[in-house]
DNA sequence: CCAGCTGGTTCCATTATGTGGAACGGACTC
DNA sequence: GAGTCCGTTCCACATAATGGAACCAGCTGG
C-alpha cells in the first residue's frame, strides 16, 4: 500500500483570505481565526467589530468554540486560543512528513552558513512557514512557524513562483494584491515578472531587504513533478552580516539543498505515487 | 485595563471525552480530531469506522474541514493534517502566557537537574502537557506538547489533584475510570487517595513508574488562589539513572520552582484581577 | 439618585443547513 | 461477467443556525 503523507495540491489551493463556503464550520473557524490572531485576548464587542456576523450569531459561535476547547474566556470576558488548539498543533506538525523529510538538510545547511534557514510551501498567493532552524536554540518552535508572508515580497514566495508552470504563475499572479513594506517592495506585476525571470534562470531567488528593512535572504525551490507540492528553502541574515556577495556564495549550497529535498519528497512519495 | 491572557476554570471543565453538545461545530471536531490522533494518514473508510457518523454525513464534514484547510485530501485519497493547523498551533502556544511565565523556571531546574523537565496543567481528568525541557535540544517542539495523560498515573497529575479544594477533587475522582499501564498503575480511587494524602503532606508527588515502565518523576503543584488555573511541574528521568533517592533530592527544587511559578503567575496576573 | 449609556447575554419565530438513507459508479477480484 | 468494496452524489426531511429585538447588568455623568 502506497501512502504519501505529504502535502498536495488541495492544501494549495485555498484563497489567500479563508472564509466563505464552508457554511456553520467556516463561519466559526473565521471567528476563531480572529482571536488567534489577535496579539492579545479580545473582548466580545472587539471580536464583534472585526467579524461581519451580528451579536447573537457571533455569541453562539464564541460560546461553541468555548465548549469546544479552542478558545478559553478568562473570568474578565476576555478571549483567547484554548488548550485544544496546542493538541491539534503539535500533532499536525510533528507528523507533516514534508517538514521531517526536509528537516536534516536544513540542519546542515544552517551548520553551513550559520543563519537562519527557514522551509516554507506556497499557498495561494502566500507562503507559510513550516520549520525554521536558527541560532539561538533557546526559541524551540520556530518564532513564525505557521505564519504566513506574500509571495511577491519573500525569497521563498520569489523562488517558489519561479518554478511555476506558466497557467499557475498566472493565476496566481492574478490574484496578488500587494502592499509596500519597505521601499524595494515590488509593487507591480510587471517588476515582479522580471525578478522571477531572472530567479529562474539562475535557479535562486533573493529578497533584497523587500520585506523587512536589514533583512536579505537567498532561497531556492523545491517541487514535487507534478507541482502539487511547491515551496522553498532559504538562508536569511541581518544586512549589516550578510552582504549580497555573501548571498551569491551561499545561493550554490542553497540551491543544492533543495534540489537535494525535492529528490528525498520524490523518493519518499515513492516512484508508483 | 487589566487583562490576564492566562488559562481560567473554563478550560479545566470540559470533559475527557470531547464531542457531544456543539452541534455541527462538535462533529466536524471530532471527526478532525480523529485524523489528527491517528499515527498515519487514514482512509475514508478506516475514519468511517471509527466515527459513528454516516456515510453521507462524515463525507461531508471532510469535505468541509478539507475546504478549510484543516486537513488536507492526497490524490491517494488519503486525509491527513493541514497547514492551517500549524498557524493555529503556533499562535496558541506561543501566546500562552502561562507557559511564558512557567519558561525560565523550566529551563533552570532543567540545569539543576540535568533531567527532563515538563509543565502541565489540569484539565478535567487529564494533563495536558503545555510545555518541556529535554536534554536532546534536537527536539525542538517537545515531543509531547499537546498531549494529555490521565491525572491518576502521573506525577504531575497527582500533584496536581493534592491541592484541589475537597468538592473539586471529589468531582473529579469520580469520573476516573482506570486503565492499567503497568503493574504500579493505580487502579482504585482509595489507592489514589491514599497516595493524594501522602503527597499533599510532603508537598510533591511521585511517579514510580506508574505510567511507563522504567520511567520515574516527581512533581509538585502550580495553583493560582481561587484554583482557576491548576497544573504542576516534574522533573523525569528513566530508572536506570534516576533512583526514588535521587527524585527525593530533587523534589526540593521542583517544589520551590513550582511555589515561583504560582507566585510568578498570581503577579502577572494582577493583584487587581 | 436617577437617566442614559455601553457591553454582554438571552429569546424565539424564521429559514437556511446539515442530516443520513439510499442509489450510483468505478475499480478490483474471483 | 457477476460480485464486492469504496468513494461519491442525491434529495426529502428535520434539526440547528440565524439575527433582530428585548433584556439586564454595570458605569457615568448630570
Amino acid at each position: 500500500m502506497k501512502r504519501n503523507g505529504i502535502m498536495t495540491r488541495e492544501m494549495l489551493s485555498s484563497p489567500g483570505t479563508e472564509n466563505s463556503g464552508t457554511g456553520t464550520l467556516g463561519k466559526a473557524l473565521s471567528v476563531l481565526e480572529i482571536v488567534v490572531s489577535a496579539d492579545r485576548p479580545l473582548r466580545f464587542s472587539e471580536i464583534l467589530a472585526l467579524s461581519d456576523q451580528p451579536r447573537g450569531t457571533l455569541h453562539r459561535h464564541l460560546a461553541h468554540l468555548v465548549e469546544e476547547g479552542l478558545l478559553i474566556q478568562g473570568r474578565d470576558l476576555c478571549y483567547e486560543p484554548g488548550l485544544r488548539l496546542l493538541k491539534f498543533a503539535y500533532r499536525s506538525w510533528s507528523k507533516n512528513q514534508f517538514r521531517a523529510v526536509a528537516a536534516p538538510h536544513l540542519r546542515k545547511l544552517h551548520e553551513e552558513t550559520g543563519e537562519t534557514v527557514h522551509l516554507g510551501v506556497l499557498r495561494g498567493t502566500e507562503i507559510i512557514y513550516v520549520d525554521k532552524v536558527e541560532s539561538r536554540q533557546t526559541v524551540r518552535m520556530g518564532s513564525q512557524i505557521g505564519n504566513a508572508s506574500p509571495v511577491y515580497c519573500t525569497g521563498l514566495g520569489k523562488a517558489a513562483l519561479s518554478v511555476l508552470p506558466q497557467d499557475r504563475l498566472a493565476e496566481t499572479l492574478g490574484k496578488l494584491t500587494f502592499h509596500r513594506f519597505t521601499a524595494n517592495t515590488h509593487h507591480s506585476v510587471a517588476a515582479l515578472k522580471r525578478d522571477l525571470d531572472e530567479a529562474r534562470l539562475r535557479g535562486y531567488a533573493f529578497d533584497r531587504e523587500e520585506h523587512e528593512t536589514e533583512i536579505r535572504c537567498v532561497a531556492a525551490a523545491i517541487h514535487d513533478t507534478g507541482f502539487d507540492l511547491v515551496g522553498g528553502i532559504s538562508v536569511t541574515g541581518p544586512a549589516y552580516r550578510v552582504t549580497m556577495e555573501q548571498l551569491e556564495i551561499w545561493a550554490h549550497p542553497v540551491r543544492q539543498a533543495a534540489m537535494a529535498i525535492s529528490e528525498d519528497v520524490e523518493v519518499r512519495l515513492g516512484p508508483g505515487r
